[in-house]
DNA sequence: CGGGTGCGTTCGTCAAGGCGAACAGTCGGA
DNA sequence: TCCGACTGTTCGCCTTGACGAACGCACCCG
């Protein structure tokens, strides 16, 4: 086994994560399996459940456990996600290593999102270190004709918290009338609209990629 | 092969997830195999990657790779791993399903969180549907002594973007002064502060479980 | 002291994943 | 038309993951 997991192909666009660059633990190449031993171990004793009764419920031996949790083996995907279901938490959870970093963008500085509109403007604060796939906005905006988005990426959510002033957010056949701290979520991949109602509306928008 | 992944486990807590219930689309339970392999292809010729080149860059067989994009067999994790890498999207992409779904909360309704001091105030926006992993929270807070956070899991990170007001906001050592439409971001477990200057201060906080 | 029960580990067997090579199919140029 | 380079597929072989059973340990109760 062992594979070359650590290959940076040159050829590569390398998408240079604009926000959020260098990090401190090891990144996705550091490989997977010892993280997957020690997150397995740790949510197990978390969810207070014994070796063998997880591996009961997930459907696994527990030898099989045993050794997946010693680092010992490369489990299958079909395993992994049985056991990530027995412990209910998030099958990425598993696998994937954390990075912690502090990041602080002043308000008028983060890199602009293509405004095609001058009375709409959104600061890109954070996009998805490699890993994370949801990206955070500042929104700025001033009342004028709706801003009707183009559906995403099926699969991505937007979840918007209006800070001031007041706008119509939602999908575009029912939007809502959001005030100072309301919020709203709703799928990307339908058509939707962000429209100021009053001047110097300001508001926070998280879009996650699932 | 074919385990029981479906299990649905009575003895299981259950976190019963507070808001964003139902889902659309086939929950976790509906077996990752045949998301994989349509994925894999999808990302594959997205990025304009012929299965042989792919399969080089990653250093899997393409017959491997070949047989995945069918759908047939259980690739191990490795291997997986190994494809995202080479593909550069998260690894969860390959994974995880979608869910969507339209969430409203109005200013005031939110449940609160546990509000251990009466000039601090943090209202639940959208807890994570089980598998999203990420917290949405308005805070609303007064001036007074700093909130001194225990740290968290270690991989968690905060987002703050403050809104209205002025904050002391960040790692206990370090904090930033944010003024409106600032964002910050740092690691959760260690310790931090919330600390607000001016009267009637709010912000988006956005905790991520990694 | 037996001898239950629970824990987590190690053993040997079997099936399945991953591999390279050989295979069919398509496009473009000499 | 033939050739070469490319695509993605299918074919045996071998390694390895997953399994159940047996094992060593602690604990508790009669």
């Amino acid at each position: 086994m062992e594979r070359t997991l650590t290959e940076t192909d040159p050829t590569q666009p390398a998408p240079e994560p604009p926000v959020d660059a260098a990090d401190g633990t090891a990144p996705e190449a550091a490989g997977p399996l010892a993280h997957i031993a020690a997150a397995l171990r740790r949510e197990r004793q978390k969810a207070g459940l014994s070796l063998t009764e997880l591996a009961r419920r997930a459907g696994v031996a527990k030898s099989t456990l045993s050794q997946l949790e010693s680092a010992a083996g490369n489990p299958s995907v079909e395993t992994l996600w049985a056991l990530s279901v027995a412990l209910d938490v998030p099958f990425a959870l598993l696998v994937q290593p954390a990075r912690p970093q502090v990041q602080l963008v002043r308000a008028g500085e983060g890199p602009r999102f293509a405004a095609d509109r001058a009375d709409y403007l959104a600061t890109v604060l954070s996009t998805c270190p490699p890993n994370a796939r949801r990206d955070l906005y500042l929104i700025t905006a001033e009342p004028g004709p709706a801003r009707e988005s183009d559906p995403h990426m099926p699969g991505v959510v937007e979840h918007v918290v209006l800070s001031t002033g007041r706008a119509l957010v939602g999908p575009s056949d029912d939007p809502a009338e959001l005030a100072p701290g309301d919020y709203i979520a709703y799928p990307g991949d339908l058509p939707h609209v962000f429209e100021a109602l009053d001047p110097g509306t300001t508001a926070v928008l998280v879009s996650e990629h699932t």
